[in-house]
DNA sequence: CAAATAGTTTTGACTGGTCAAAAAAACGAG
DNA sequence: CTCGTTTTTTTGACCAGTCAAAACTATTTG
């Protein structure tokens, strides 16, 4: 029902509240993220409010209604079951299955999402370790207290659950040092003044600075 | 590079084009099979022609070029091999493959389809026993003799190997009865004046209309 | 062969999505 | 507050794809 550019509005729109954690998104920050020129974003807002989607004030922003964060929730299902059934099935890796999903996100049925749930045993979260939102249009997982590795003391031992930067260099030096989620890590040191951060990954020990240690979201491991 | 829209122009003409024997196609064929206006489908023709994809005769028809032919044969080859992968993968049966296939084959890049041709194993055929264009741009299988059904004599031992017909009814039907590719059927009856055919299927004997029947292609299997 | 018919192209209009550049509004120092 | 900067909206234009209906060709058929 929705055109492929409405679903790419509403998706990115939800994307950017989540991460700049407030519900009103500028029109800039839209033009930004989708790469078009601002008056586009302008006309296609109005198209938005008109057809319910999202709530628009001109020169304040805009912020999805009901019916418009429910079909955004739903792009975003599509995206995230896609990228791990790629990375299950044909051993994609996890930093190409974004651009591959980026597409396919707007061209598969309902019918197909529910198998590949299924098939995947109805998993929680994707390959980057985003919450994947339910069937019934649920953000899930928000509930998992993870912080920033950055903010994690010398000696304490951790798993990583979520990485925030999904740029495909950074993951694949992710894959590379074996800072993937599920993965176990000890903080060896956390230097303020230094800027980084050490932690031993299997047998490695590898280093961070704290601007790509922001990037990745972890829990503490009870030793 | 080539839009969706050019997309199922190309593989529309292409197969046309095979389902009737001949290169040039009219423009009211097209028409009909894209359930789109004729004049709709002449813009479109130049266009096609303007970009070097087909060649374009006004009132005579239109016939793909090299270029569009390759592309063509991409667009089927994606369509096959994902429809074969959601079979083996999810399970899919094949009346539901095709519409599913008709709207991802636009949004899949030829990494994937190369990695879905190497987990399939190579597959020469999709479920519906159609051949599947080969990564090279060619089109095989063209080679095995296989002939409608409906044109075998009673006695012989047959075996299945494409579907003409896709309507998702009739495939159902066929499921339900056994016909379909692999299976072999041995013919019990052809007659022409009652325009049936039966044969038997495992241990079922299955009456067709010649229609139906035309609808079969089989290969005769040495006794 | 001419008239009727069938098929095709043209015309004019519309929608959705986009841009560049001009105009307007909001913001933020001083 | 007021001037200059940043942000947003408006304007006018464009492209791809589509339709309905009129105009035109080609093909039948009497
Ligand atoms: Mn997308
Ligand atoms: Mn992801
Ligand atoms: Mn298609
Ligand atoms: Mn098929």
């Amino acid at each position: 029902m929705a055109s492929l550019t409405v679903e790419n509005y509403l998706k990115a729109i939800l994307q950017l509240a989540a991460a700049t954690n407030s519900e009103w998104i500028s029109t800039g920050q839209l033009a930004t993220s989708l790469s078009v020129a601002p008056g586009t974003v302008t006309s296609m807002l109005k198209t938005l409010s008109e057809s319910g989607l999202a709530a628009y004030k001109p020169y304040e922003g805009v912020c999805l209604t009901k019916a418009g964060r429910t079909l955004a929730l739903r792009v975003l299902r599509r995206h995230r079951l896609l990228e791990l059934f790629l990375v299950k099935t044909l051993s994609l890796t996890w930093d190409q299955v974004h651009a591959e999903a980026e597409n396919m996100e707007h061209s598969v049925s309902d019918m197909l999402i529910e198998r590949i749930d299924e098939y995947l045993g109805r998993p929680e979260t994707d390959p980057h370790g985003d919450p994947i939102p339910s069937a019934d249009g649920l953000m899930r997982g928000n509930a998992t207290a993870a912080v920033p590795l950055s903010t994690c003391q010398a000696l304490s031992k951790v798993r990583i659950v979520r990485v925030l930067n999904q740029q495909p260099d950074f993951l694949r030096y992710l894959s590379e040092t074996g800072l993937e989620p599920g993965a176990t890590a000890l903080v060896e040191l956390n230097s303020m003044e230094g800027g980084l951060i050490s932690a031993k990954v299997g047998r490695k020990t590898v280093s961070l600075g704290h601007q790509a240690a922001e990037q990745l979201l972890v829990e503490t491991v009870p030793q």
